[in-house]
DNA sequence: ACATCCTATAGATAAAAACCTATGAGGTGC
DNA sequence: GCACCTCATAGGTTTTTATCTATAGGATGT
């Protein structure tokens, strides 16, 4: 038997007829003519070198390795079947893999969308990577994510970059930092403190950096700490000041203190980025459909910023 | 998905790519050049609607959407490895089906055949058919079955017949009849006793009458009965005289008398009959096969009259 | 005997599939 | 920068496939 000749076709006309008990039947069922259906059947036959077929007192009938054949295609239609579904589901985003790819700071909000979606759509694959910015920005040159989640809008070739949420920053103290208990600041009284700022190049510490630049500010003394909760402990236990973004503050926490700096408003956005030289998976897509339509119920309103439909989603 | 444009050689090619995991090796591999398989992969995947394979960093990466797909083909193409293994045991004989067609009489010889070749030949079915010898008759020209079992050669249009075992009649009587101590009978002195025959039609009652016109005899009185056990029993409870084949006769049972006639031999054969006009199944010429080589075997050495080489079983 | 079913076969055509060669474009390694 | 991979694309050829129409041969039913 040469495999190589059958096509899904021959097969699906032979499983007609094997249905049907008749050639002329077929023919009329699969609109053809009744010599095309006789045809297939004889080259099927012979792609599989034995009789599958015989005419018997004017009625057809299957011989063993034809029945045998016909319960074969059954089998490998039923497969085919049950991929034609999943296509379908992977096409409708209900299935396959989202991989997210976020800064360390995102880690704070995205859950708040990621829970509810993944109630929904409890057989989407949701592979979270979390890193710090240039850990991410690598694995968007190297294309191994869907989404990438940025806070600071990155301006890459084949970057397609969409806000979602306001990002303010805000400076905290020790309570016992002698700031502490002012009621107006500006942002030239606290550069002569300590700060403990996050690695180069995070998004936070670019954009504090770029604002005591354009002030001519310089800071007297900073340390820097690998993670936002090593940061916001080591304010705690009188470190020094910190700049962070107050998605990262858990409500609630008084082991410190947020000063009211009156001349500095310091914020970025979170913005999703996809890559535009790339087709977007369904499951993908279906999560950012998701996210636009449902930013406001999930995350605190007042800081969302939704300019998903920038994405075209269709 | 549009199936019809499948093909199991797109499928194979695809499945080779997903394996390798690379184009050209796919390429070298089936002796094909590599945009050949390039196109290939793209023709399924517009096919598929899908796309299955991205470039990613000079490699290439199999989406959700491809290995589902390549699932699929495995199971696919092990249903058809299936059937190639079940189609080789079908052409080698070892499996399928072999419908018998039988005279009554033929059951007391051919299950000696039936039983060795079942026990060597596990997975072909074997279906018998038994009937007088006018019901064989129609079943044969129907071709409802792939071999017959006659004692008298039937001259039909088709038919290609070879003996396979002699078949000698015999007188039976009751033990208490006026012939039954007789030592050496003509045939004449047969006839004006009462005979316990098979229907008209049935070989055995066949040759006898043919033999009792050639000599001018004719039966004084008879009783028609519908089976050989019938007869043998009737005999035994002292009815009538019989003419049976011996095959049928239980060795050691008293319950009849054999006669000895003298004049008079009668004897048919066994005929294995095949249609020449049908495929014969690869069961079928297994079956004859076996029977070619083992009669001598399983039945009375004697009596065997191996003719099956005619029946050319290549 | 004839109309009416089937199926099989022959001959023809248009589409498609399955390949090839040649060439281009994007990376990696030295 | 150059040799050397990889894959993609364009253009072309030869087979194969999927159809059709026309026709013929059996069976069956009236």
């Amino acid at each position: 038997m040469n495999i190589r000749q059958l096509s899904f076709r021959l097969l699906e006309v032979f499983m007609s007829v094997v249905k049907t008990g008749s050639i002329s039947e077929t023919a009329r069922g699969l609109h053809l003519t009744q010599p095309t259906v006789s045809l297939q059947i004889k080259r099927l036959q012979e792609a599989v070198g034995e009789p599958l077929i015989i005419m018997q007192q004017q009625k057809l009938q299957i011989t063993e390795a034809g029945m045998a054949l016909f319960r074969t295609c059954q089998q490998v239609f039923g497969h085919f079947e049950d991929y034609q579904d999943y296509l379908a589901e992977l096409k409708g985003g209900e299935r396959g893999r989202c991989k997210i790819a976020m800064v360390n700071t995102a880690q704070y909000i995205l859950p708040k969308l990621l829970g509810p979606y993944s109630n929904e759509h409890p057989h989407v694959e949701l592979p979270l990577e979390i890193g710090n910015r240039s850990a991410v920005l690598a694995r968007f040159e190297r294309g191994e994510d869907d989404i990438y989640v940025f806070s600071h809008p990155p301006s890459l070739e084949h970057a397609q970059a969409a806000r979602f949420l306001h990002n303010p920053l805000v400076f905290i103290v020790p309570l016992n930092h002698p700031l502490a208990d002012k009621t107006a600041l500006k942002l030239a009284d606290l550069v002569p403190y300590r700060f403990l700022l996050r690695e180069t190049g995070s998004a936070t510490r670019m954009l504090f950096e770029s604002e005591l630049q354009s002030r001519g500010l310089v800071l007297s003394d900073s340390v820097q700490m690998a993670s936002n909760e090593a940061i916001r402990v080591a304010v705690a236990s009188g470190m020094g000041i910190a700049v962070l973004s107050q998605h990262v503050l858990p409500k609630g926490d008084n082991s410190f203190k947020v000063l009211n700096v009156t001349d500095t408003t310091l914020a970025s956005h979170w913005y999703f980025v996809v890559r535009t030289d790339r087709h977007i998976s369904h499951a993908a897509r279906s999560f950012l459909k998701f996210a636009e339509q449902h930013l406001e119920l999930y995350l605190d309103e007042k800081w969302v910023r939704n300019e998903l439909r920038g994405l075209n989603l269709k």
